[in-house]
Order: C-alpha cells, then structure tokens, then sequence
DNA sequence: GTCTATAGCCCGATAGAC
DNA sequence: GTCTATCGGGCTATAGAC
C-alpha cells in the first residue's frame, strides 16, 4: 500500500506541503517577490499543482491566511471565552479583571515571541491596503481582543471615557506588538541575540508591570 | 531661459524627481514588487536615467534611505543636542529629565503622525529585513534615539538595572511608534477617520500619562 | 490528481544615438 | 544628461497527456 494508493488523501497531503511551504515563502519574502516555483520546490510537488488546488498566487496567499486564523483562533479562543464568562458575572472582582487582561496581554506577547519572524510582514502589507486576508485577520482576531481588553478596561476604569479607555487599550497591546514590530532595534537596544526563556522572563516582568500601572494608575 | 539650460540643474531635478516617486513607490509595495517603469514615469522621466542616476534598483533604494535619515536627522538634531546639554549638567533636576523625555516622545509621536507615511511604512519593511539601508538608518537615527531615552530614564530612575532601563526605554518608545506600526487596527478601534487636531490632542495627552506612570512608577 | 512543456508577460539593465 | 529600442531572464498560468 504505497502513498498514492487514495487519491482523496493525496490530494490533501499536496495541499498541506504546499500551504506549509507557502506559508515560509510569504512570511519570509513577502507576496511579490515570493516565487511559486521554490514554494512548489520546498513542498516536493509539481508546480502546476498550485493552479489546480489554489487557482494560482493570490488564492494560495488567501488560503495561507485562512490557516493561520485558524491556529491563532485555537491559542486565543480558550482565552477569550474565559474572559467573555468573567465579564458575565454582575459582580467580577476588579482584581480578576486585572489579572485576566495581563494573562491576555502575556498570550499576545508569547505569540508575537514565537511567530515566524516576518509574519509581520504580511500583516503590514495587508494594512496598507486592506484586501480581503487582512478583513479575514481582523474579524476573526484583533477585533475579539480588541474587544476583549476594552471591555476589561471599562470594569477597571469605571466611569471613564470610552474614548480614552479605548486609547489606553490601544497603548497597553502596543507593548506586546512591540515585539515583533520594532524587534530588530528592540534586540540591538537590550544587547539581545535571541529571545529564550531568560528574555522571555524579563519581558513578561516588564509588560506586567506596565500594564498594572497603565491600567489602574491615577 | 528654459529649464533645459543648466545641464547640472536639470541633472538635480531629474534626481529629485526619481528620489520623490520611488520613496512612494517602494513604500507602498515593497522593494520586490515596486516597478522602476512605473518610478519613473510617475517622475516624469525616462527609465533609462535611473541607472546612469542611481545605478540600478538597489542604489536607487538606498539612495531613497540616505534622503530619508537626512530630513529625520533635520527635525530631531535640535531635541537630541537639547537633552545632551541637560545630561551634562551634574545636577539636572528630574523634573527637567522628566520633561525631556516626555518632549522626545511626543517628538516622535508627532513625527509618526505627520510625516509621510510613506517613509515610516518604508522603515518599516526594511526592519524585517534589515540591509544595508537600515544600518544607515539605526546608526544615524534610532541608536541616537534609544541612547537619549535611556539616558534620561537612567537619570529618573537611579540605582535600577540597566538591562531592565532599557526595556523600560523600549517599552514607553512603542506607544508612539504604535501609531504607524498598528494604524490601521487603531484607528478601527478608536472609531476613527483621521488624526485630526483633536485626535491628537487626546494622544498627546494619554501618551503622556502613560510615559509619566512609566517612568516614575513603583 | 499529477506531470511536462511552454505560452505569454513583465521586469531590470544597457548599448548606442543624440 | 537624456532617450529609444531591445535583450535576456524569470515569472505565473495553463493546455494537454497520463
């Protein structure tokens, strides 16, 4: 019984070589210059293939897209949902909101941490011109954390302006974003090589210290 | 007198021209994707030019970066010789520290804001990848940047690690930076059009608070 | 579903006239 | 310094055999 012997299968496996590799290529070249001839190479599959299961570039960079929301979808979910039940309770203790907003903050930090370096590459690219992979990003993602902090917020910062608790939500995830924006000056600032469990550390002190202060200060 | 007499003025002109359209051009699309036929005729000027100017995409590019530091170094020289002079002085009050580097950060923030976005979504891409275009921009810019910040911070905070100063320093630089790297997210959330007056006012001022916590907190 | 082969396009560079 | 014309290479997409 050899790997071709179900079709059905095979086709699945193709699909999957493909979108791994197509999914480095993007992330680390970016969608121009990314070439569905190496993509093809690195997924050990004919070329042509990428036309018969994508309908060319633009759909394999979609399908990338749809992937990724997915896998983000599976870290954050359990996270959200948990925050979404807190928020339920009439009467949840601020000192849960707060710890709550910092354990989502920390799994935004761990994912910028973790990604494939230049993922932030697609992502900027989708922001400069909004196209149907950054709609698909932001409804399935940003909008649920976004929403997600600034309803924390609002229990932490009773009576405050809307206006202002969603500026303060903004600039307390743009420290976890930081990471990955502003890495390279970021690592050469700190003396860093890499970012391994002693960094991580460091990181996670500062950003919960930070947002304690950011959220409950004056 | 046509503007076709002084051969070493039109030689200038025709530069300017080139230097103007592909700062736009490799913004928006990257240094792959951007197109020296489209540069060129957004300028005005023939294709050929491009490489008896600037030799070839690549010198084109960096060309584009060494512009971009000049006019960055223009605004910022003044603040940065400011804070210089006040950490000579043996015994610069931590108010005045305070307020310099408050005036540094809203420098950038205003200098994100307004500048053309073009050029910040030009480093920014460049950071991903960083070459030889973006040593020149972190020697003559972002290290000049990161070294006032952290001198400052150093002042108002004595006795602290400086390994944890330094991500204090890079912490409070993200939130202005914010404003370019999440633009987009951050203004949907927001439930903004533009950066108006009043836009910036309210940034200002929450930036301000937060650096103000940041600095002197705990 | 897979593969080969190639059509057809776009790009960067440059030779050579002016 | 500027322009026209073109070369050579690399790319995506796809027709058609299996």
């Amino acid at each position: 019984m050899d790997d071709k012997s179900k079709p059905s299968v095979r086709g699945e496996l193709t699909r999957d070589a493909l979108l791994e590799a197509a999914t480095l290529a993007f992330a680390r070249e970016g969608f121009g210059p990314a070439n569905l001839r190496e993509i093809a190479q690195a997924a050990e599959v004919n070329q042509a293939l990428i036309g018969y299961h994508f309908h060319g570039k633009e759909g394999l960079y979609l399908a990338v897209f749809e992937r990724l929301v997915a896998r983000i979808r599976q870290d954050f979910d359990p996270i959200l949902a948990g925050i979404d039940q807190l928020l339920q309770e009439p009467e949840a203790a601020p000192e849960r909101c707060l710890e709550a907003l910092l354990g989502l903050v920390e799994g935004v930090l761990l994912h910028m941490v973790h990604e494939h370096p230049a993922w932030c590459e697609l992502v900027l690219r989708e922001q400069q011109t909004p196209g149907p992979a950054y709609d698909l990003l932001y409804r399935e993602v940003i909008a649920r954390h976004h929403g997600a902090m600034f309803d924390l917020l609002r229990k932490l910062r009773p009576g405050e302006d809307t206006g202002r608790v969603r500026l303060l939500a903004a600039t307390i995830a743009s420290q976890a974003l930081a990471v990955r924006h502003s890495r390279v000056p970021m690592m050469r600032l700190l003396g860093w090589d890499a970012i391994g469990p002693r960094e991580l550390d460091l990181l996670k002190a500062m950003i919960r210290r930070n947002t304690t202060l950011l959220a409950l200060g004056d």
